[in-house]
DNA sequence: GTAAATATCCCCC
DNA sequence: TTCTGACAGATTCGG
DNA sequence: CCGAATCTGTCAGAAGGGGGATATTTAC
């Protein structure tokens, strides 16, 4: 028996899939094409009409449909949603006329969205009685605070029945059921069961129900097939393999996969591209497209692994004719896949599941389902405090139905702290070595307890890095950490990269991981190893902010590496936190993010190296066999210092440079770290990377800082430091009457904690420009924005020629409200917007679907100027054949003060970029004075006014919808 | 048959 | 990288 | 004291500009 709970959810959740459809082009790709591609891809691929924009009935209904997506707005609908219906099922039977084909299946459609329907029908019923407060859009924005209470639909829901097998329900508390019979036929299991558990995700939008689904699918798989394992986890999670090692990427998009649909569904092109006008999501499109054919011979059922294995081969493939191979896996695919199954294995094709669960909820439920049903490869008797064991589980009784919910029984109090330590456990070493496959070999092979043993940190795999807050002002900051002494870094704009280094035949050698997942093909390609010189050899990677190892692309750091392990030979293995800088060879001045980018990536030589480079080291994880993160940042950082020297080569051509980051400490001072901070605003940096350097704890109320810095003492990582010390801790702040949170100096991957903050220039509003640009056009959004405009084009005045130039695409910084204005103010076919060019603008490389009347002003910020291949605007000011676009771009609120002639000029982004290319900085920290004296301002005045800025903001975007 | 242009995909920020 | 929004849990507020 | 309202942290998923790598198409 299904929880009520559950009930009301799915039921809630099914209705939402129907309001989701949407009207979609069947270009999927992006349209960020030179001008020249303009007229073909404006003539074929682009169908810009939608139903909801043009009809008038649609429009009738606008209002209540908005109020619908509400509930649960996975996107909001164009149309409304009973006719959907309608349309479907009429389509359905057109196609069976026409094709003469396999009505069962259509049948069984039949039945699903004629449930489907009553759900819908009862829920609208629901909807009108019970709230009358939900206002329309108009009187939305008059009183704009209001956000619209929550909904609770309560209606039973009949459940839809699957084609080919039943499955169980996958909702329920996996603390109340347990996975015993196995529910497929075969010995494998079959791809249908992964199916079921994606349809049920995407009915929902309850984290703990996508919890429930995930732990208690991966239960069955653990309990039957466990060989399986690894093979399902990765195609939940959008992935093939860990990011570390090479071909585990597809290469396919929108335009090979329904290439590759076209022939298995005898369908035209045209039929095709009106699916996808029908539906929006590829995946259904397929689906649909499929649900019209008929297979003489039934193929062979899909499984998880064959799915996975096709994977890997379309991942594989490579070489002349490619394009070709993969679209036969795929067309394969696509045969063998049945009913609801064509939907998911489009959807894992394109990489983008979408049902509300990647990395974290993945982890968590290995977690809890590895917690709930052990391996069977284990024996029943270690390490029972692990797992929840059947004993206990059996004695946890469900909630009763009632609305009050009483205190949880002790068993269900015992049970979710286990759980809750699993979960802790899993996502602990998956953060230190990001690898499914390890992991899952690791929880299969041994207990809970051992795992972070089994699969520990080493060097050559990669771990996730710490995440800093972003922070809108210096004030923000010392608010923050209320005391605690911190380090401030110049935070460089170049790219991340994490070193390693393992000198071979060293003791602490650490195996490069076995067991991979990446079956045949060239596994272990690269494998890069460096001359020291005196006879030793090592082993290095370099690893990007996303753990893509880019060692091909760095030579020149390898050199680097080579220098530093010949000259300190106590050197055996360590792990490097570092940015990469492109730097003028000669001075060492910084160069900017768009100069590194202009390296070669693959099989670099030394000698082709173009753009020399530093290495900034920032931190240090690893040194000589030694795992350092739960040192403190004080500590890792001096260990870095007394290791790492910086390095200068002699001949800049063979060899990157070493260097610290720059830093102050806030023991310097807090004017230094002013001057700092304004060093970095007027020098190429992007801003301030804050961190502590002492554990300690954070206190939010007015006991002041003293009450911390005597807590602060580093403390040393274990799994169990919960238990009587957490409890002391809060009778203490109980007493004091104050709340402090512990802020860990240690090295916490994965983590963004308030123990690292960045400060960047471009997000103090007193700072950096703004730009007033001028709306232009317009593109369908796709997944959550399926009903809005999105991205929109933003152009800037151009007074010689008296007309709008385009300047970059936008789609941040948008509330969902302003869409929904947007799409008033901006309806389909309406005088202000139109699928032709109707107003004088010069959209340069950019093709958008729908032009608006030029007419409004938007406040726009962005981090710095670029030089573009695609944007006309201020070309020949700064180079004679690119215009200048903006990095980062994002709303901030609509100009109602401004007409299109007072936006922002091409002659004010020329200069914008001269600025900011004049800006001085450079390696050795100096700074040339007399640059942009002006722009340093008072940081108290800063903070206040950017206070008052951001409070105007946030009426104005409200205002902005009235 | 080879070289240049174009299209896609992916990854950096 | 940027951003907003949904959930869920924790805290505060009002009767 | 309890339930509602509000705050806070975490997670997911939209999508920006630029540029290299590679396969495919076109031009000579």
């Amino acid at each position: 028996m299904l929880p009520r709970a559950a009930r009301i959810q799915r039921s809630g959740a099914r209705y939402t899939r129907i309001l989701a459809m949407s009207k979609r082009p069947l270009a999927i790709s992006t349209a960020s094409s030179p001008a020249k591609k303009k007229a073909k891809k404006d003539g074929a691929g682009q169908q810009s009409i939608s139903a909801f924009f043009a009809s008038p009935k649609a429009a009738k209904v606008g209002a209540t449909t908005s109020t619908f997506s509400e509930i649960k707005g996975t996107g909001g609908s164009r149309q409304d949603p009973v006719e959907v219906l309608d349309e479907d099922e009429e389509l359905a039977r057109k196609l069976a006329a026409e094709e003469g084909m396999d009505l069962d299946a259509i049948r069984a459609e039949e039945a699903r969205w004629r449930s489907a329907n009553a759900a819908v029908a009862h829920a609208k019923e629901v909807v009108k009685d019970e709230d009358r407060s939900i206002p329309s859009l108009r009187e939305e924005s008059a009183s704009p605070s209001k956000t619209a209470p929550k909904q609770h639909i309560n209606l039973a829901m009949p459940k839809s029945k699957p084609t080919i097998m039943t499955f169980p329900d996958l909702l329920m508390d996996p603390l109340l059921t347990t996975p015993e019979a196995c529910q497929w036929p075969s010995a494998r299991v079959p791809f249908s069961f992964l199916s079921h558990a994606l349809e049920s995700l995407s009915c929902t939008r309850s984290r703990i129900l996508i919890l429930n689904i995930l732990t208690n699918t991966l239960r069955y798989i653990i309990a039957h097939d466990p060989t399986s394992l690894t093979a399902a986890v990765y195609l939940l999670s959008n992935s093939l393999g860990p990011t570390y090692q090479p071909n585990t990427e597809l290469n396919i998009g929108g335009s090979v996969l329904s290439k590759a649909l076209l022939p298995t569904t005898s369908l035209t092109a045209a039929k095709l591209r009106q699916l996808y006008q029908k539906h929006g999501d590829p995946g259904d499109v397929a689906f649909y497209a499929k649900a019209s054919v008929r297979t003489l011979i039934p193929p062979s059922p899909l499984t998880v692994e064959g799915m996975y294995n096709k994977l890997l081969d379309i991942a594989g493939a490579k070489g002349q004719g490619v394009v070709k191979r993969k679209e036969e896996i795929i067309r394969g695919l696509l045969v063998q896949a049945q009913g609801e199954e064509v939907r998911w294995v489009y959807r894992i094709l394109s990489m983008n599941l979408r049902v509300g669960a990647v990395r974290n909820t993945l982890l968590q439920a290995i977690a809890r389902a590895f917690a709930l049903s052990p391996s069977p490869n284990l024996s029943q008797k270690e390490g029972k405090e692990e797992y929840v064991t059947e004993e206990l589980r059996s004695q946890v009784t469900a909630p009763p139905e009632g609305k009050k919910k009483p205190p949880p029984d002790a068993a269900r109090v015992k049970a979710t702290d286990i759980l809750l330590k699993a979960e802790g456990t899993v996502k602990r070493t998956y953060a230190q070595h990001p690898n499914y496959g390890h992991i899952i070999n690791g929880l299969l092979n041994g207990r809970l307890g051992e795992l972070p043993d089994r699969v520990p940190l080493s060097v050559g795999v990669p771990l996730l890095p710490t995440l800093g807050s972003p922070m809108r002002s210096l004030e923000e900051i010392y608010d923050r950490l209320s005391g605690l002494p911190f380090s401030a870094e110049m935070k460089y704009d170049g790219q991340r990269a994490q070193v390693h280094v393992c000198v071979l035949g060293s003791t602490h050698t650490h195996a490069n991981g076995s067991a991979s997942p990446i079956k045949g093909k060239e596994g272990s390609a690269n494998q890069f190893v460096v001359d020291v010189g005196d006879g030793r050899k090592a082993s290095v990677k370099v690893f990007s902010r996303h753990l893509e190892d880019m060692t091909d692309k760095y030579p020149d750091i390898l050199a680097m590496l080579a220098s530093i392990l010949a000259r300190d030979p106590s050197l055996e293995s360590f792990i490097l936190d570092a940015e990469v800088v492109a730097l003028d060879p000669t001075t060492g001045a910084l160069k900017t993010f768009q100069e590194l980018s202009n390296r070669a990536r693959k099989d670099v030589k030394l000698e082709d190296v173009k753009v020399s480079v530093g290495l900034f080291a920032f931190d240090l994880l690893y040194l000589n066999g030694q795992p350092l993160l739960s040192e403190t940042f004080r500590q890792r950082r001096a260990t870095l210092r007394q290791h790492f020297p910086p390095y200068t080569p002699q001949d800049v051509r063979l060899s990157a440079r070493l260097e610290w980051v720059e830093n102050v400490d806030s023991e310097d001072g807090e004017e230094v770290v002013l001057e700092f901070w304004e060093r970095a605003v007027a020098g190429k940096y992007e801003g301030l990377m804050i961190k502590i350097l002492d554990s300690g704890e954070v206190v939010d109320d007015e006991l002041g800082p003293k009450a911390a810095e005597e807590a602060a003492s580093p403390k040393k990582r274990g799994k169990n430091k919960a238990g009587a010390e957490e409890e002391e801790t809060k009778e203490r702040e109980k007493k004091n009457g104050s709340r402090r949170k512990p802020l860990p100096a240690t090295y916490e991957p994965d983590k963004r904690t308030m123990a690292w903050l960045k400060l960047k220039k471009d997000y103090v509003l007193t700072t950096g420009d703004s730009l007033d640009l001028i709306p232009i056009g317009a593109w369908h959004g796709n997944g959550r924005k399926a009903s809005w405009w999105s991205p929109i084009l933003l152009g800037v005045w151009d007074e010689n020629e008296g007309r709008p130039v385009a300047l970059c695409k936008c789609m941040s910084g948008f509330t969902d409200l302003f869409y929904k204005c947007l799409n008033e103010r901006y309806r389909e076919g309406s005088d202000t917007c139109s699928g032709t060019p109707l107003w004088d603008v010069e959209t340069g490389g950019y093709s958008p679907t729908v032009y608006f009347k030029p007419h409004e002003v938007w406040e726009v910020r962005g981090a710095d100027i670029t030089v573009s291949p695609t944007s006309v605007t201020a070309k020949g000011l700064i180079d004679p054949e690119r215009g200048l676009s903006l990095r980062f771009p994002r709303f901030m609120k609509l100009r109602d003060d401004k007409r299109i002639e007072h936006a922002s000029t091409p002659e004010d982004i020329a200069r914008m970029y001269r600025k900011q290319d004049g800006r001085v900085g450079g390696a050795g920290g100096k700074v040339a004075p007399g640059m942009d004296d002006g722009e340093l301002v008072d940081v108290e005045l800063e903070s206040e006014a950017a206070e008052e800025i951001e409070s105007e903001r946030e009426e104005d975007k409200v205002q902005a919808s009235a």
